[in-house]
DNA sequence: CTCAGGTATGAAACCGGTTCCATATATTCG
DNA sequence: CGAATATATGGAACCGGTTTCATACCTGAG
């Protein structure tokens, strides 16, 4: 049976004020009864109704988390960072993933309904494709919201986003400056992607920093996928014999570009160094490992959830929306040509 | 300003319960006043508070996920199949991680929290390491719970399984009658695990059917990391020369094992097989494509979340608890000696 | 001794919805 | 045409807590 703070009022022989004080040691309530109180509770095992608890105190302790998808190595990532911190402070996460429904116009909406409804204080917001009136919808919501991987500063709010252009400056600054390459293929991954388009500006800068031309020619675009790395591979083969090094624009894709150049018994990291981007949790164990870029996702998540709290917290201070951007890092492993 | 039922009602000239009869259509709303209704809301942008709607409902339309962790390849599957359930009957996740805070005591409580204070309609439990205390109290709660990969029949809770057995019977077939290995090590999980134990059965029981002794010094004992398969390997080297395969019990293992094996320069395929169990979504693109066994957990997840909600809707009926268990699935590629 | 302030408690309002029940009017059927 | 039934609506109770406010006692200071 289960019980409510009226019944244990009624066993405790006090009222319900007192019972609700001694449970949340607000007020006062003499240690007698407080005891009384904490016997009987323990005695029934009771255990307040968090929907009567929420809505008297208009909160939920629950954070929103709308991820793209869970496949894919950096996902988790984030749900760990932000878990961390939830956990911590007893709030609970509220998971939604986009692409686990058929259509996106309907994920959004579910989304938004979660907001909307407040079912949550907050909400962390991964959605790489979302459009203006979602976006101006979220900052319609009295909730504190973090948005990830996007900049909407000027929608009013905040985002925690990842350095893709230091990243790959860094990047094809070691292969230019460690390696030597001057004849250097790019293979981005879809143009609406801004994650694409950083990577290549930073490749680009890179490049003219060391007064190195971008050849349009060695630019490919293909869509993130390993499949998509393959086919990528068949259009590079023409000016395979001229170049130096390949940077894909994920792991993903450089993974099915070294699974082509294998298969054609190209000896990567000798004949042609293949990076990528992202630091799978796989790229350390392929053949040869691979140099890539590590995105801190666990930090991206851990910090999100902080924001959040914090902000869900002291709901007026800190009213401008703030822009943080954590610092990605170089992976030096072989496929580079390093340790050759 | 956010408005509440009573507002849209004074708007419309109307009461509480017939604005309210008119958003959920029940009992009866004239046409015309419903019309009404529906205006006001749509240019106040209306929405109920779910924190209320629960409360009189004594329902949250969430379900909890409890997962071990996120790293690793199944998670994100059981996540998408919990997902495209609950999304498509409007229903939420509520996901707890048990590897994001310091200890394993608290993650427990946390979920346990979770189903007490009924923040969720049902839940679904994937704890391999669950104490039995921990089970009883899932099983008291009212509310219905899936407990994932583990049989807790007896103490009235559904389970879904997958036939780790046959999986590892169907892997041990097919080297023994395919390819007329003989001598197979097996590599096991910790000994604690039960994914790990019934593995090393199917084992036992395919070499028992071919009439082929289980060798005890081929049996190995590792932890289901990349790193303990690299240690084992270094056990198995003293047996090498008279093995023909070796059965990792997780792909992460093999791994481990056929890096290991090609610093050595021996031929994984034609030399010796390795082969794992998992799928894990890298396992086809490593060298070679690695033969495994294929668990279905995104099959898991829609079919632990659909059972969920058929028996939060239907209290009474289905009242004896179900053991359902997915087959696994052979997956053949090049690992075992196939095509080489 | 009296009064202010700290301590302890209960009654009642409140959070924002849903739902039961009573009432009133409209419709249908015998 | 009257009774039964369907339709339409509002009032009030309810879900299970929290919180405000009033009351009462107790203590110590003046």
């Amino acid at each position: 049976m289960k019980l409510t703070i009226s019944q244990i009022a009624k066993l405790a022989g006090v009222s319900k004020s007192t019972v609700s004080r001694a449970l949340n040691g607000s007020g006062y309530v003499s240690e007698g009864t407080k005891r009384k109180i904490q016997e009987i509770i323990r005695k029934y095992d009771y255990v307040p109704d968090s929907k009567a608890v929420n809505l008297s105190k208009k909160r939920t302790f629950t954070v929103g988390l709308v991820l793209p998808s869970t496949s894919g190595p950096f996902y988790g990532e984030v749900i760990r960072g932000v878990e961390e911190v939830l956990s911590a402070r007893k709030y609970f996460t509220l998971l939604t993933v986009l692409d686990s429904g058929q259509d996106e116009k309907q994920a959004r909406k579910r989304y938004l309904s979660m907001i909307r409804e407040k079912r949550v204080d907050g909400a962390i917001v991964f959605d790489p494709t979302v459009d203006e009136g979602t976006v101006r919808k979220l900052s319609e919501s009295k909730i504190p919201i973090v948005f990830l991987l996007k900049d909407f500063q000027t929608f009013g709010i905040d985002s925690v986003m990842v350095d893709n252009f230091t990243g790959s400056v860094l990047m094809v600054d070691h292969l230019v400056e460690k390696h030597g390459y001057k004849s250097i293929a790019f293979v981005r991954g879809p143009m609406v992607s801004d994650d694409s388009e950083q990577r290549f500006q930073g490749f680009v800068e890179s490049l003219r920093r060391h007064n190195l031309c971008c050849d349009n020619l060695l630019v490919f675009t293909s869509d993130f996928t390993f499949e998509g790395g393959r086919k990528a591979f068949q259009e590079l083969r023409k000016e395979l014999n001229r170049l130096e090094a390949i940077f894909c624009a994920n792991d993903e894709m450089a993974l099915g570009i070294i699974e082509e150049m294998k298969r054609e018994g190209i000896q990567i990291g000798q004949d042609i160094a293949v990076v990528g981007f992202d630091d799978a949790f796989w790229s350390g164990h392929i053949e040869p490992p691979l140099t890539t870029v590590h995105q801190p996702m666990y930090e991206v998540g851990k910090i999100s959830a902080q924001r959040v709290l914090e902000r869900s917290n002291n709901p007026d201070v800190f009213k401008d929306p703030v822009k943080i951007t954590l610092q990605t890092q170089l992976v030096v492993r072989k496929s580079c040509g390093c340790g050759c």
